[in-house]
DNA sequence: GCCAACATTGGCAGCGCTACCATTTAAGGC
DNA sequence: GCCTTAAATGGTAGCGCTGCCAATGTTGGC
């Protein structure tokens, strides 16, 4: 009790930050009825409760995560996993999980594995070192590797912008093997009949066109004249594919492109060299980005709902974290086409 | 010594994952020294190494980062705080980030902060929690109370894409004055005498505008006319405010857009409505997005290295984290004009 | 042959928090 | 008035890891 000659507690180590302890103390309860105060605040009275937040704000205490996700083994972390944050297409769905899970008490850690899956490996032991509590895959082939590491893990694995058969464990999607024949009828119903398809190369974007090939073949048209591009698409990319494409194939009428920022690169194309769309060439995008309805003209596109991805998938690892048992693990978002004034 | 019916440990808490203990015990070695193995490998025998490492692919062993950022007081955790995502100005920071963190064993965390600036207390307390090495701000106004917070937390900060001069802590960006001067100066020098801006709604953005009215007026010339949109600004505001622009003051012969991406929304309408550029108008831009070169007509813009910040940004913070002081703290990376087809 | 200097390894304690259980007090039932 | 039930609080013991220091072996210098 007469401890005077104060040593004050962290002798050498820690961060010498404002501890629970230290705001315990001052509120004259015990540490865990102060833990209690900050995170179950119904288990306490109001008085401690007052007295608790008196306490916070007079010391200014900001309480250690880190120790409490190790204590509870929940590190309230999520990690999301894309190709590249600068391509485009994923950054709706990187938004809305961000924000979604912030408003849960959640944070968000990003990592970029690249479109060639060669730091993907080392990327997840990171991460799952991190102890988070759900992993959000987003549109990227994991090698079998990859699965087990995911798998031995325990950790709640969300999938998404993608449908398979086999999930590791949750998933938000569409088929894309559906999005390239919706396509593929569409430009038909419209009288198009000479099909090109400009293409990123990537697995899904592959399916898409491997559909639209098929699709097109079984309504009897010739075979579907194809440009790949390297992946992340760009506008740079979609012009100088349509460049490629007119002076091989001069008579297609209808142009499907992976992604929207390749159809911008194909208008800009088609504008710079003369070429008038819709009227020559049809051209339709995929992943409606914000800017597709503005361009002239219009631009239309495949409508992939990334915002509903995002929100979805935070749902079901919250849900997870929280105890609550996921019945419906597999949604199929769908698709739709947006018909604007590019087709 | 003969503790038979074993209750192996963890009775009732813990995640039930492998541990350094459960490998160091497969080693034949103190935890301790499994400790070392893999963080200090030199410290430490080829013999043991080899037993540790066989132990580790054994049991697939994964660190919890968590206990060890707990037990060392750094997390290798990153903190970046955008506005959103969303706007795609950040992005090539971001993604640079990112790279150079994870390259050095550092993970980012991603935060929104929305650019009304409401999130942000909330946000900050939440990173802090997490005892990060550091914390990039980007392109954010923070508020004295966020200041206060972040200089309470010790935790090393970074503000980026601008220059103040009373950094809280690190500094990378460049003068937004200079760029408003820069611009009206290039602009004048092309012989264009008629100045207008469209500009989003954003501290930043507003000291580029006053900066380049301030110019403009000094140079002779009338008013700058100025159309404000919200930010984030995107293609559509673009159009509307060119439309606007070109109502009240049909003369105008130079437009400053203060995202490229406004200055893609202003093309777009001016070639919608047969205004010629750079014939009748020069238009500027603003971050030479990786699109901006393959416009067409090419955009004029002003190229912001952002990549260089996110990869400087990185360096300051693990050097930080890593006991090397950091002697220069404030770096300005500055900016160019490049000089395309629409001016 | 003795001691210093180094290289390896291990023990202990604790980072800051929370799960679990125990205890105390207040309230309710008949 | 006694027992049950609930509400509020506290104590203990870790979560899984690393900082510090001590202990042990090993080498070299004179």
């Amino acid at each position: 009790m007469t401890s005077d000659a104060i040593q004050p507690r962290r002798s050498r180590r820690g961060s010498g930050a404002v501890t629970l302890h230290d705001v315990a103390k001052l509120a004259g309860v015990a540490p865990i009825t102060a833990s209690r105060a900050l995170n179950n605040p119904t288990q306490v009275s109001a008085e401690v409760l007052k007295k608790v937040a008196d306490a916070v704000s007079r010391t200014g205490y900001v309480p250690n995560l880190l120790a409490g996700g190790l204590a509870s083994t929940r590190s309230r972390l999520v990690a999301a996993v894309v190709p590249t944050i600068s391509g485009p297409v994923f950054l709706e769905t990187v938004q809305s999980l961000t924000e979604a899970l912030a408003a849960r008490g959640y944070q968000l850690m990003l990592g970029q594995a690249g479109y060639d899956g060669t730091r993907e490996d080392a990327l997840l032991e990171t991460i799952i070192g991190r102890r988070p509590d759900g992993i959000v895959l987003t549109g990227i082939m994991h090698s079998a590797d990859g699965r087990r590491k995911l798998l031995a893990s325990g950790i709640p694995v969300v999938e998404t912008w993608d449908l398979t058969p086999t999930p590791i464990d949750m998933l938000v999607g569409f088929s894309h093997v559906e999005v390239g024949r919706a396509v593929a009828q569409f430009l038909h119903a419209k009288g198009r009949r000479r099909f090109a398809m400009v293409t990123g190369d990537d697995e899904r974007a592959r399916r898409r066109l491997d559909a639209f090939q098929a699709t097109a073949l079984a309504l009897g048209l010739e075979p579907v004249r194809v440009q790949i591009v390297p992946a992340p698409t760009t506008l740079k990319s979609g012009r100088s594919a349509l460049a490629l494409l007119m002076r091989q194939w001069p008579d297609i009428d209808a142009l499907f492109c992976s992604s929207d920022l390749l159809a911008l690169g194909v208008m800009t194309e088609a504008q710079a060299s003369g070429i008038a769309v819709p009227e020559r060439l049809a051209i339709v995008g995929f992943g409606d980005l914000e800017f597709a309805a503005d361009l002239h003209p219009a631009l239309t596109t495949v409508r992939i709902n990334g915002s509903a991805i995002g929100s979805q998938a935070a749902q079901f690892i919250v849900d997870r974290a929280e105890g609550r048992s996921v019945e419906q693990r597999v949604i199929d978002i769908g698709f739709s086409i947006i018909d604007r004034k590019s087709s």
